[in-house]
DNA sequence: TTTAAGATATGACATTTATCATATTTTTAA
DNA sequence: TTAAAAATATGATAAATGTCATATCTTAAA
């Protein structure tokens, strides 16, 4: 578990509630969640919660960047889910009653709230719109899942690589120079991402680069050619 | 869109519901769903919605088997989840608001009930337990999904042709002998599943047969060794 | 600073998997 | 039944990708 930190939001007039779930809940409800939620900040690095380990509530994102990733067989991490401001994590497991089936990793400087299991199943008992908006979260969460499967099956590495750097982009955005990547992976979490060895991951980025498509900024990446990796991932219109 | 039959079953008694997201709603909404949804019959091969048309109400499977595909690149199909008695179909895009982003097809006799969108939502707004029911269901959507993408990435091909033929086997379950797979799927199919080419998908389920884990009974597979496929398929305890 | 540890990079090579070609078998339809 | 079409099978080969070795660079710790 993270250290805890004595932090406490206030959800009301929190900007990461307005692209939440919680972004329609009543005035009360809200108070209720205020009153019950927990606030923590994460370095880069730790870990919010484990596969295996059973759930107590959800964490919502108030700033940062999370990973979730899942432990496959020799010990090779795989990244399944990206999270960001406004986003909740750790509710798949919650909701089913089960043990995590995955990890979820801050990957930069991030504050999350954590909300107890009854408050929000109190929610879902209360508020048919607050279950609604559970539902699409999780339908979003399976179509893009789905997604991944059909690129896994189908697509060559090339191809995917070239895709997940302009999925990055669009997920966590570019600084203020326009061309670098907010997000900062190391290689192996790049090629855990793209579902490929470490070296193939680095053959293809240093390809990538005297292709010109993308240059390396110490540890950053920075998206030269947006139109040259749409047709390395072979993405049209 | 199938072809219409007009036998229309009862939901009260029908041996589905009981397995269903339907199973615990209330009779009176077990009525209302009865005098709204509408029966059909499909034969094998036939589709039941498609990618990028609009979702009016959901599917829920009767008897039967579905496949739920989706489109890649030079139109090649790929399987990305399975449909029996019980499952409902088509949920995600309707619940969503967005187009079906794939395709249903029948890959034995099916005989399926459609409900539509209306009753579906009035449901949500009435009963929070039929919420939670839906995001279970949604949620072990998710888990499966989210394994697939683990073992696409990490897996090899014989690892994961061994698992599937273990996931059919257990999803689909055997006939009476207790050996052959109630499911009858092409070469092709298998392959799209697995997600690998068809030839070599012939090739390693011929391997499996010379290595007596499976034998070929006209279409179907019969499974002979079921600890040899778990070895295989590097599945342990 | 200096050293050690970790990350990135690159070559050589092995392995896996896909593709193409072509039989053979099975199914479908005339 | 017979021919045509589709599915299955198998060999030869190419292409993609992974693995191992090693070098260089970067970061963190002493």
């Amino acid at each position: 578990m993270a250290k805890k930190e004595e932090i406490q939001h206030d959800c009301e007039h929190c900007h990461a509630r307005y692209k939440s779930i919680f972004c329609q809940i009543a005035p009360d409800e809200v108070k209720i969640i205020n009153e019950n939620k927990w606030c923590q900040s994460l370095e880069k690095g730790q870990q919010l919660f484990a596969e295996g380990a059973y759930p107590h509530g959800i964490f919502c994102v108030n700033t940062g960047k999370i990973k979730i990733h899942q432990m496959g067989d020799e010990g090779r991490e795989q990244i399944v889910r990206f999270a960001k401001e406004g986003d909740v994590v750790g509710y798949r497991a919650m909701l089913a009653g089960e043990k995590y089936s995955n990890s979820a990793t801050a990957i930069d400087t991030t504050s999350i709230c954590f909300i107890p299991k009854n408050v929000i199943f109190s929610l879902i008992e209360k508020d048919s719109n607050f279950s609604i908006q559970l539902i699409k979260l999780l339908s979003s969460n399976l179509k893009h899942a789905e997604e991944s499967i059909l690129h896994l099956a189908q697509k060559p590495v090339r191809e995917r690589m070239a895709e997940s750097l302009l999925f990055l982009k669009e997920l966590y955005g570019l600084e203020s120079d326009g061309i670098t990547m907010s997000v900062s992976l190391s290689r192996e979490e790049i090629a855990t991402l793209v579902g490929t060895a470490t070296e193939t991951a680095i053959r293809l980025l240093s390809e990538f680069k005297s292709k010109k498509l993308v240059s390396f900024e110490g540890r950053k990446i920075q998206i030269i050619d947006v139109q040259g990796l749409l047709k390395v991932a072979n993405i049209h219109d």
